[in-house]
DNA sequence: TATTCTTGCTTAAACGTTTAATCAGGGCAT
DNA sequence: ATGCCCTGATTAAACGTTTAAGCAAGAATA
């Protein structure tokens, strides 16, 4: 910058001021900064900005598990949307117990990021932790910022196996503990109806009696009559349809399966899952948004409150609603029931109808 | 800082040179900065550090498509080696094309990063960017610091295909121009041997003629005498696995279906995957260690070369072992050949026997 | 014409560290 | 006893910005 400044006769603080344009500087100084900059390949540092504002243009992104398969998505709305508002993101991985989770925060805070995004670890409340926050959880938990919209997700796919025909469902979740999960099945049951017979699958009580990976005995459930199956998450669907198959239980035509979230296999599957995807784009959008609110200086108003808030921020929405994709893993349920398998269907294309 | 030197009467100086323990301070004197410290909780400013040394402590981490399954392992195994050495980690996607890595090594550069570790896009060469570089990419092309040694991931699996006794093995791969998936494949092709008879399909070569996800035809290839379908990503495989069971064609007791990674459904689908996987956490340490090398001043050596060196880093070793994990998916050939269907083998559980 | 406002720029301080250079004093050898 | 080295500290500069305050000169106002 002194380059320029030297450059060009004139003081640094001039160079600072037209490249900033906060100061009074003549319109045709300006130019010539600018100008000369380019020609300079002048890049700030963002480091010694960062010292004299305190405010370093980075944000913190907490995640319970980065190995989550939905993690790719999460990181890579958020990583965008931050990256149009002009903020760079460092990750902390919270694997572990909560106080990993603690101590990821502290390593953010310790770099003097300007605030964080945290998708909480199942059941953890977010103390203030001085610096604003926004976090991704679901909407009937307290302190979130904003989520996909769990509960109407689950209930559009409740609604679509009920006009499927469909009257009794399993529902097959991970863990009771997670209010995501709770919100999902919550709102499939308000989507299923009241005259749909349906029955809750915890993977995570059932493995705690058979042992981790175990066969959850599904095809158990479809000759007792259950003609499909809802899982949670995809992982779950996927295990559900896998399993399934393998017992020469035909899906679609016998039963069928659904899943949450659109992970990268829902659509390379056979027969590809029907699912229901959150607007992860948006709610990074809104996230970053509310974060920056709290963040930059309001400007127009001149109270004196230009403390930067410390809290958990807000949205104006705090639920985005989810798209329902159908693809081939449900159907109406045959009249046959199960002594009808392997029936073939021809493979339609697997891109996915989208409804809503 | 000032406030701890102010508290005990001495220079601000003195206390930076107490707590690095650079310069010559006596060792009460340590000692008692140290709990006047630790009392005033102090956190030293990384932002002022970052200023003075130039150096930031954040590395940068550049991934081909942020959204890749694979990208949770990755990006944990990096976070946890950098924040064992004290390094922050600042994801930048490059969703997109070339240009969109580029652009994300060039915002990482903005922002200072000390360094990047960098999984290119396919058949992309990084240039030297200005800062040290680490690939994580294949032993076989130039410029790699450190990966998993895919092909003698192939050739594991390869032994463990012709041990079963196969003989006529489908190798399914995504795209002819990927080194990695190259790698693996002619890893395999050395450990079935000479004896056993091998074809290659590209899934987008097919995909480009049929369109997207559409059915790759295995159950044709099973009729015709193929009894293992060998992908090179567990991505794949799974298309392979449910295809194949979707036919009713069992797997494994009439087809063997194997992958590689080890993503995080491998374990969980029916029957479990038999997958090679990668060791990405020494993976992660090698490349560390060699950015950090290049970064943090060498101290025993007197050279005048101060300078941080710019280019692509090397490790002591560029190819690390992978590991097999033989699940339920892989299976001697069964004599009755394609006609036994359905035979139900037990489940048994799923974590899985590492071999190797 | 004398005063005040406005414009366009400069000066200087500040952010919180690190580090080279300096300095006072005590022990040691000459 | 004088000079020298070593120890343990201090002083001051520097990193590259931002920004409040100051200032000179021309424009507008009285």
């Amino acid at each position: 910058m002194s380059a320029i400044a030297a450059a060009l006769g004139v003081s640094a603080a001039t160079v600072s001021n037209a490249l900033s344009g906060k100061g009074r500087v003549s319109p045709e100084l300006i130019e010539k900064v600018r100008a000369k900059a380019s020609e300079l390949g002048y890049v700030p540092s963002l480091t010694a900005r960062a010292l004299r504002t305190g405010r370093t243009g980075v944000l913190g992104l907490v995640l319970p598990d980065i190995a989550n398969p939905l993690f790719p998505q999460i990181a890579q709305a958020i990583e965008n949307a931050a990256s149009n508002a002009g903020y760079g993101v460092l990750i902390a991985d919270s694997r572990g117990d909560i106080a990993a989770q603690t101590e990821a925060i502290g390593r953010l805070l310790e770099r003097g990021v300007d605030g964080m995004v945290i998708v909480p670890r199942r059941g953890t409340r977010i103390a203030d932790v001085g610096c604003p926050v926004a976090v991704i959880d679901t909407p009937s938990t307290p302190g979130n910022t904003v989520s996909a919209d769990h509960w109407e997700g689950g209930s559009q796919m409740g609604r679509h196996l009920a006009k499927l025909g469909h009257r009794k469902v399993l529902l097959i979740g991970t863990s009771a503990s997670s209010n995501v999960q709770n919100d999902r099945i919550g709102g499939l049951k308000a989507g299923l109806g009241a005259q749909v017979e349906c029955d809750t699958m915890w993977i995570e009580k059932v493995e705690a009696v058979s042992g981790e990976g175990c066969p959850l005995g599904l095809a158990d459930k479809a000759r007792a009559g259950f003609t499909a199956f809802a899982a949670v998450s995809d992982l779950s669907a996927l295990r559900a349809l896998t399993e399934l198959q393998r017992a020469g239980i035909g899906v679609p035509e016998t039963v069928s399966v659904t899943g949450f979230d659109d992970l990268i296999w829902s659509a390379v599957v056979t027969p590809a899952l029907t699912t229901v995807r959150m607007d992860m784009a948006t709610i990074a959008d809104l996230a970053i948004a509310a974060l920056i609110r709290a963040i930059e200086p309001e400007g127009e108003v001149e109270n004196g409150a230009e403390e930067v808030s410390t809290g958990n921020v807000t949205s104006e929405t705090d639920r985005v609603p989810m798209q329902l994709i159908v693809r081939q893993s449900t159907a109406a349920p045959h009249a046959g029931g199960i002594s009808n398998l392997h029936a073939q269907t021809p493979n339609k294309p697997t891109a996915g109808e989208i409804i809503s």
